[in-house]
DNA sequence: TCCCTTATTAAAATTCTTTTCATGATCGGT
DNA sequence: ACCGATCATGAAAAGAATTTTAATAAGGGA
């Protein structure tokens, strides 16, 4: 477990002077990791042992465990609080995207439900068919790159963003069917309406959604994804990574749970795309 | 610059003991970021004066300043040495895809040409049409996802995966026209005739795909985008996730030149998204 | 009010880190 | 092969930083 959410689950227990030194870990953090025991003391206006207990309160060794936690931590983990980029010339930019998008990871990361993917990763290699819904520029690609990665372990799969067709699958679909949806909104009402339909049939439902969202509630298994995307208006693609990512994990549990079939069909893929192009064995399956 | 890279262009002018500290971060940055000096010393059999002096030659004021570099580089960077996921239970599975991940994208950071990414930017926000092109499951999401993007700022956009469409369309552009192209492995054929086609016009094209690949080369602006997958078969999302991110780092720069235009075509799109849902203004601006 | 618990620190002890200086090795040029 | 210069290295000393100890202060009930 990291420092930052140790940090938050005690602040309200720490005592004043403690809590001066957790303002300036939050609040400074650059001059927090670079400074010595008795420098972050002078500015918490304590004495450095009350440095050292805060430590080992967090859960360290000593102070200098401690740094090396934070700064751990801290490469990706601290950005978050501070939210903008700087200007907009190209490297700016590209440092706040990739910050942004590496963040998102660290937070899926620590608020998976392993549980729940492991669940749906098992019903999907069982499923006669799998039927995969999205709409909107974002889930609609969630949808098409579960169809990309299912298929290629010689699953039945079909994407769909189409809210018409969706309903017309859902209500075709049999029990031994998989549905899985992406919403990032939770609120998409058509793909409410769909999973809807295929749980009269008892067709397995999965959704990839905000977790307590209307999609959520419908769905009998649940990936909830809690992310919120930043101010920028302009960017909505770490959440979409963050999904990305929880596609990736879902397929390749599929896959180990297939071994056999999957590679085999991923063997016959390939030579495909090979005998397409050069003969150069080293590409990506697929471009 | 983080202290790998500089570890890594330093390494061949390391002494012999400078050599044997330099061993046991690679091998034992566990043990590395934890240890004392002394400790340090004893394992890669040398005396603390050395070590505080490789620190120093790495660029690092003190052996604690190292340390506290260390460990931030690390969080991110080191993992990449550490190859394949422990077994195949879900904990393992995700902590390596998200692992891989937030190393594509360090990488990606690293490698990143801003000076291509600036011009195609500054291109694609004058363009008049914009054709987007990619085949495969990879590439053909990049096409979509430019497209995705771009539209909302009131651009001319359409992506095509099809080899058909993508030669006629590229046959009718103009030069103030931008033909955007993307190749994970670089060996497209069918995207090298459509640039090559494309540039008798001399419309404008821009390729993200590797570099000194087939397609790189017929490409007039090229943004490089250099990872090699990991060896495991059934994965090759972390390097689409750089893409992506690239795509984004693209569109957000578009965004900035394009400023006004883009607000007012967002604002439409984002009005007629939360009038056709329950009203919600939080939301993502699709889903 | 008094006593107990907890928080805090000054000072001492310890441990870690760096500097200094001396030694040994290496290399290029005679 | 020899010499001198440069570089690498470590022992010991000096200097910091960190932790422990033990004592004080500050709240919070009985």
């Amino acid at each position: 477990m990291d420092i930052f959410s140790t940090l938050q689950d005690e602040k309200a227990r720490l005592s004043p002077s403690e809590n001066r030194i957790a303002d300036i870990l939050l609040n400074d953090f650059e001059f927090a990791v670079n400074a010595s025991i008795i420098e972050l003391a002078e500015k918490a206006d304590v004495s450095p042992p009350t440095v050292t207990r805060f430590c080992r309160r967090l859960g360290c060794e000593s102070f200098s465990d401690f740094k090396v936690q934070l700064a751990r931590t801290a490469y990706v983990g601290m950005r978050y609080l501070k939210p903008e980029p700087k200007s907009t010339n190209p490297g700016d930019v590209a440092q706040d995207i990739i910050t942004k998008a590496q963040n998102a990871l660290f937070l899926l990361h620590r608020s998976l439900d392993l549980a729940a993917i492991e669940l749906a990763a098992e019903r999907l290699s069982r499923a006669d068919m799998i039927y995969a819904f999205g709409s909107g520029g974002n889930s609609s690609m969630i949808a098409n790159e579960l169809q990309n990665r299912l298929f290629r372990f010689g699953l039945h799969v079909t994407a769909s963003s189409d809210h018409g067709m969706q309903l017309m699958m859902a209500a075709a679909a049999k029990s031994t069917d998989v549905l899985i949806g992406s919403s990032f909104s939770g609120r998409n009402g058509e793909l409410v309406r769909a999973f809807t339909l295929a749980r009269e049939s008892r067709v397995t439902t999965i959704a990839l959604t905000q977790s307590n969202s209307p999609v959520a509630q419908v769905a009998e298994i649940v990936v909830p994804i809690d992310l919120q995307e930043g101010s920028n208006i302009f960017r909505p693609t770490s959440t979409r990574i963050a999904y990305l990512a929880v596609v990736d994990i879902l397929a390749s549990l599929v896959a180990y749970a297939i071994q056999p079939k999957a590679a085999v069909a991923l063997r016959r893929i390939k030579q495909q795309l090979v005998a397409h192009r050069d003969g150069d064995d080293r590409q990506l399956l697929g471009d």
